[in-house]
DNA sequence: TATGAATGAGACTTCATTCAT
DNA sequence: TATGAATGAAGTCTCATTCAT
């Protein structure tokens, strides 16, 4: 049972390694099973398919990524702490999870539907964390009353922007270190109380 | 020499279509072939591989779409304005090229190192004219003195954004309607000075 | 030993089933083995491989019909009631087994020759128990002095018809019923006296 | 066009040979497409796919053999030559294509239901043109009253037992010569009035 | 230039068989 | 004996690209 989850994790980490490094569609699953250690065939054990690989491997690690960014967000006492503790662990994650963030910026958005459709939701969920504490800070009247799908559009955009750039970025960053500077800008867009 | 070029327009607009419906991987030459009415061997005589045209394509069509910004900040006096112009130029784009949003959105993230490479240069051009604005504005005092690579990634991002969850809405929605409240975010974020 | 001949039948008896209905080459050893409620390992200590399943099969169930044909005709006193005797066992046996039925009607004509020549010795006894029961008719003058192999070819083959005929047919029928009329032009083709 | 007929026609002369050979399942495209000297993507241009090729060969096949039994039937006068020309016929496009006689006998009784009910059109068609000659016989009173679905199942039993043994016999032999002594039996079977 | 039939490398996936437990 | 997870060879089919016409 425990060994059955190891393997299962183990292909899960090949994948991402695999597929960040050349693409999903470039991926071959042999290459994925190398990195894995295992046989091919054992592959089709764990997983419907190449395709199921995809979606399980965002669905597990988004999942996780939003039980991580509800436990801070509930230390929080106020919205602008809300908003620095989203930021920090959006790119917290990402940089300690390099090659799932390459799947994350580069895959995500591959337009086949079927995986599209089964990536959406837990998307659709962070989305709904965002906008939460967006809410919940009008509420509040720490922050203005701001369009919540533009904010939200805007926190997110920027963040996933600030990712993909620090990835394409031929010399090493810190991505921590644009909380910020970013946090700066978000605190004036929503015209943050302190 | 016209023709040519007509033929060679013809391909890239069927390529957009097909690519957009079924993703640069999924989506077969013959396809874009059939979309062309042109027969297969007929593409190989404009572009150089399926790859190629992808790379075209976004360079062709982002190029132009650079000239028209340039166009409408030429135009403009004040900070300000000039952001709305990109937002309204950056929207309106998308907004009349649905399908190239499509691939905008899905393929400027290729993990194909050859790929990705290739697309960069127009994608960093665009990002040279917001910084150039964000820049200028500074100088002439009108924004705060923010991090420039932040604010670029915060607009950037914002807009990005703004045109994916457009084209995931189910509902039909206009994005030219996200310019006012994206902007007013923009505005407090960059302590804009009417 | 005797629980080692019920694994062996449980397994053989499950096969049938699964052969039946997914033909031989469709049909996966593990379907098998959940059929029998065995693991798939276990079938590879009671059989060398599947293709052995198959012959295993064939000889053991063709074995025990020809003794069972054998005993109907020992009993009988006329070429008559010795053809009566094989269609009625024949046909008999068909019914009580339809999924053997089946698998005989399809796999006795393998084009695998290391499955059609194992299978082939039953067959040619069957076919020798028939000839038999002809030559003797001849030689009592029971019937006229017809060709031989020509004769058991008919017998055989209109019987082999009658029960694929049974099988396909899509509302259920009665085989034995199929007796008489056929008897009656096997009477006649053989110029049977009473 | 008469090319793209030809290449059809090659195709399926290779498959019948390979089929024949190795049994359907056995048979890799790959070594239809070599036999018919082509390379294997264009067997797919063709036909849909593996079974297509089956299914079409054997449609084909039946079908043109159809035409001929029904054309020699139609030159007939009596019911005793009518049943001539059918053994004949049959006998003699089995002797002409071996390896198509091989791939009947085998593959008529697939179980892949999806095979099976293609091929059962034709052969359903060749059972009404038999059983039109026995009501024909029977109306004319050229033979006794007998069930006409077991006449036809002795009829086409008897050939295509004639046909099996005539593949299996380890000595070549002539299918033809089985003509008379099998249709001495029909005439009795059926109390044939000359 | 234009065509589109043909190519064939290579991908995904299946499944008979093995072997450590 | 029995298990069933793991193996990996092998097969079907796709599709970018070529080339004779």
């Amino acid at each position: 049972m425990t060994k059955r989850q190891d393997k299962y994790q183990l292909i899960l980490e090949a994948a991402v390694e695999a597929i960040a490094e050349t693409g999903f569609y470039q991926c071959q699953v042999s290459k994925i099973a190398r990195l894995a250690g295992v046989a091919d065939g054992t592959i089709y054990l764990y997983f419907k398919n190449k395709e199921d690989i995809l979606i399980r491997l965002f669905q597990e690690r988004m999942g996780e990524f939003i039980v991580d960014v509800r436990d801070q967000i509930a230390k929080c006492q106020t919205t602008s702490s809300r908003l620095k503790a989203i930021m920090a662990a959006h790119f917290n994650y990402m940089e300690k999870n390099r090659s799932y963030a390459i799947v994350t910026q580069l895959e995500v958005r591959q337009s086949d539907s079927r995986i599209r459709n089964a990536i959406r939701e837990p998307v659709l969920e962070y989305f709904r964390v965002i906008e939460e504490v967006i809410e919940r800070g009008i509420e509040s009247k720490d922050i203005a009353n701001v369009n919540v799908r533009a904010a939200r559009q805007m926190i997110f955009g920027a963040m996933d922007e600030a990712v993909t750039d620090w990835l394409m970025a031929r010399k090493p960053r810190l991505l921590l270190n644009q909380v910020e500077p970013i946090f700066y800008l978000f605190a004036g867009a929503l015209r943050l109380q302190e």
